[in-house]
DNA sequence: TCCAATTGCATTGTACACAATTAAATATGA
DNA sequence: TCATATTTAATTGTGTACAATGCAATTGGA
């Protein structure tokens, strides 16, 4: 997946026919690397909360909207059961939620925070901003990054 | 990670504080995300090539420049020899690569592309284009965004 | 009402991704 | 020259990520 365009004077030239399977001119490479170095870089701060980097997410999820099943959770972060479901044992095993079958569908799972749970949310707070000044970005780069993403995936998926 | 910034007339809202662990206001949630969709994307248009994404990832990087060492693969890449090794032994069973020990310097394993790797790369000219027309991108955002997270790349890793 | 279709989650199998560790080869400095 | 430090790739262990499949529960339509 490359770009093709014509070079104006503030976007960077699109490349040549030539240079279409080259690495430098891959959007997809170029997301791939930066979400794997984005990653990389939560780890430190992640390992203190006893959390992995997709665990924290998962957190996220549960922090802004608990309790709320498997699928909910799986449709929020576009992760399936396969990857969840082991996920979540560890987080409940860790002792940061509990997984229940619902009462009214028993093909559903609730998951719901537990004070532990819940109280890591504080902690958690302070990973971001710390997270962000390795950025190395300007503030505003960062919401205009975060928002051309979200519009790249939302297109993607109409 | 959030981002914090002054809301600009064409620049996203920047997020209040109650709302910081937001997943919608994590640029690394949405780097994560897109990530995922792109990848997931490439499947189906590698598959015929028998290639996974990573491996496509690694094609690419040869097709560049072959011979390389596991160490050069690594660093175009960002992938360390746990994930490289296996991975390039899937691909030498597949017989579109060769590794080999350096003569002047056995730490070191050589990367070759087979005849088949070689003629590979023509079947694999198509897959950018094809991706890129799910993208439902302007090619001028495209590469801009391309430009964006390169240099996000960058100054992480400065 | 009843049965087929659908849904939700778990499991299975495969391929990453990475930290930590290991073993062998090479480089370096006293 | 030789011992130590460094380098390179492989291995080990753990946690994802996803397609395919399986099972039980629920839904929907005849």
């Amino acid at each position: 997946m490359t770009a093709k365009t014509k070079s104006s004077p503030t976007t960077p030239a699109a490349p040549a026919a030539g240079d279409l399977l080259r690495l430098d001119n891959q959007l997809c490479f170029a997301l791939y690397a930066a979400s794997g170095l984005v990653t990389r870089a939560y780890r430190p701060l992640l390992e203190p909360l006893g959390l992995t980097y997709p665990q924290y997410l998962v957190m996220l999820a549960l922090w802004e909207d608990a309790p709320r099943t498997v699928k909910a959770l799986g449709q929020a972060l576009d992760l399936d059961s396969g990857t969840l479901t082991p996920l979540l044992k560890r987080l409940e095993a860790a002792g940061f939620v509990t997984r229940r079958r619902d009462t009214q569908d028993e093909r559903k799972v609730q998951i719901e925070l537990t004070d532990a749970g819940r109280a890591l949310q504080a902690r958690a707070a302070e990973v971001p901003a710390a997270l962000a000044c390795q950025l190395h970005l300007p503030l505003n780069e960062i919401v205009d990054l975060r928002a051309t993403l979200q519009d790249l995936a939302r297109r993607m998926k109409a």
